[in-house]
DNA sequence: CATGAATGAGCATTCATTCAT
DNA sequence: AATGAATGAATGCTCATTCAT
């Protein structure tokens, strides 16, 4: 009885975290940080103002758990496929590919992850975020790293490198959502991939 | 005498013009739109709050005043370069050299540029600031498009590729920007120039 | 439970709008619309500045809420006494008396009435107001066209007589509570009847 | 010289005076008081704003100045006509007439004395205003004294009869102010004066 | 736990008034 | 005398946050 007392408890706990959460998230993308209000949070989750309050001590750090829940997401489905992945190339692929397809599944959360990066250039993003965002930067430099040295990638300013297919990918990610007329994501995927790998000069 | 008159007046009205957009772009770039206060911005520009309110009818055009002034500064720079360059590939560097180094003299202003552009994505963007963005990209797939038809560029996906290169600069931007440790802006500008000519594949 | 759990609440909002509304007469009397601040009607009120806009979306609105409950009030014990009334010079006694004793009774509700009764002349008026007081106007327009037809008031131009009357009321009644000395209102009430059936003229 | 230049200067001034007093007239008539600004009076009067505040020291000084100007005009007319009426019922007709009349040719005037009017009730009328109102009820009432004591008015509350029929005047010009339908300003005086002489009812 | 009424700091905007030219 | 740029106090309204029920 006490455990299943307790477990009912935590039961509750994540389902209001989660309901809230996922309010949050599509009001945050749909208004942005400064006009989404609290009260459109709670109506959209269907709980009253007060208890948004008793699940996230503020709206800042509401918006802040949007942003981790779905980062971290990300980074489960993309450690998955890279530990799938082959080779280099294969991982690189996988790389563009995860983030596309996580992305066009979550477009919500595309839109506040993409403005809070927008923050980051501001130098007001949180800290913890910069970190996930480095720690990204890191795994694909570790890619392109082992690429370079088995030769699967021509040598280069690898750090530098990294942070340009990151930002790439992102870029090309906010065309897509941008325009969603493209409702096909495997092709720019590869187009993407193409032009990573090769750039546009002449063969 | 009544030409003298005036250019007096005319003079002051440049000059308050100028200097309360000088403000609102620091202040805007520190703090995002919402976050900045008119008190803040005429506080910074050295005058009372209602006098902001002579140069601009409100909050949003000052802001917007600030980014369609940079951005018109930036493209009369960008035209300028593009004329004088011989071929396609130097117009390309020069698109891409252009933008670094303008953005590199006013990182204030690419802070506003790129919290804009993120609105972009989230589809709230001001629809002539939409307009000057689409306007670049059109230069830069002119540019791409003239490319492929001279061989200088191997075919592809013009319009595209054109958004990829556009966006691929400035998240490249956001990175110099963001990261002031590299005070030289002609490093990136070329590694970025060879990625995009010869991506990361094997030669 | 469920039925007292809503009944207090309802109990909470009657009581909350009644205070605001008061408070709000009050104010609005002694200064007018314009001058009338929230921060005053909230203080008056004994509440905060947020909470009056909890029960009235915005200052117009605050204002005419008072002005349709007086109105709608007056209206009320105005049909009750002509429904009592046995004929037509009784009725239109009532209609004098009604509307003198409880503008006596409300004299704050009086000045309202009476300087949004001048926005009408300056054609400004709300067109709920101006419904609210073309409809008195019918109803003693309506009294005075039974009287005509039942030979007890002399044949006239009908319409343009109500309003005579209607109007002579009201200016009798701004006399009235302009110059508070005279504190029985039963001597104008019959003077001003006297003076509508017969005129001044010599007998 | 002298003579010549200090009357040039009257000249001026009263020029710009009447130029000011005129705009402001129309922009109080139009908007109100409080709505009112010193911009629009100013561009109105084809001045600039400071220059008002060199011919009147404060808005509210300007809108009396507006009142003050057209009660005394209307005082002039009103005098001029009395003396020439040869008894009381005449001098009664008169002073109807004579208001409507002088309303009907001064509309805009008509709105700010009315308006003010309405907050004598309210109380916060300037004193000067409300000596100017006493004066004319101080008119009638003589009229209405001798016409009782020759035996041409029926014996009533003569203060109060006169201010009944000062104010149904009033209220009667509202109306037909208001309604600009019945171009034809003779009727309603001849009605209105029957009104006053006979009452409504039965011969 | 949940609620939602209440709070009050905060902000964009207006406009009467002043004063240097 | 005339101007109009500058001022800054004033105010309607919003909304994150708190807390009594």
């Amino acid at each position: 009885m006490a455990v299943a007392g307790r477990t009912k408890r935590q039961v509750l706990l994540e389902f209001r975290t989660t309901e809230i959460l996922e309010a949050a998230r599509t009001v945050f993308a749909q208004h942005g940080f400064a006009a989404a209000t609290i009260d459109n949070i709670a109506l959209t989750a269907g709980v009253a103002k007060g208890t948004v309050y008793l699940y996230f001590p503020s709206k800042r750090d509401l918006f802040l758990a949007c942003l981790r829940e779905g980062v971290l997401a990300l980074h489960a489905e993309l450690a998955a496929e890279l530990r799938a992945a082959s080779n280099c190339q294969a991982r690189l692929h996988a790389f563009i590919a995860v983030r596309f397809q996580y992305f066009s599944r979550n477009r919500d959360f595309f839109r506040i992850y993409y403005t809070e990066f927008s923050q980051l250039v501001a130098g007001n993003a949180q800290p913890e975020f910069q970190d996930l965002y480095e720690q990204q930067a890191a795994v694909l430099e570790s890619v392109l790293a082992d690429g370079v040295q088995s030769g699967l990638f021509r040598p280069c300013d690898v750090p530098g490198t990294a942070r340009l297919v990151y930002d790439l990918t992102r870029a090309a990610l906010a065309q897509h959502i941008l325009h969603p007329a493209a409702e096909t994501p495997e092709i720019p995927i590869d187009s993407l991939y193409q032009f990573v790998l090769k750039g546009i000069g002449p063969s």
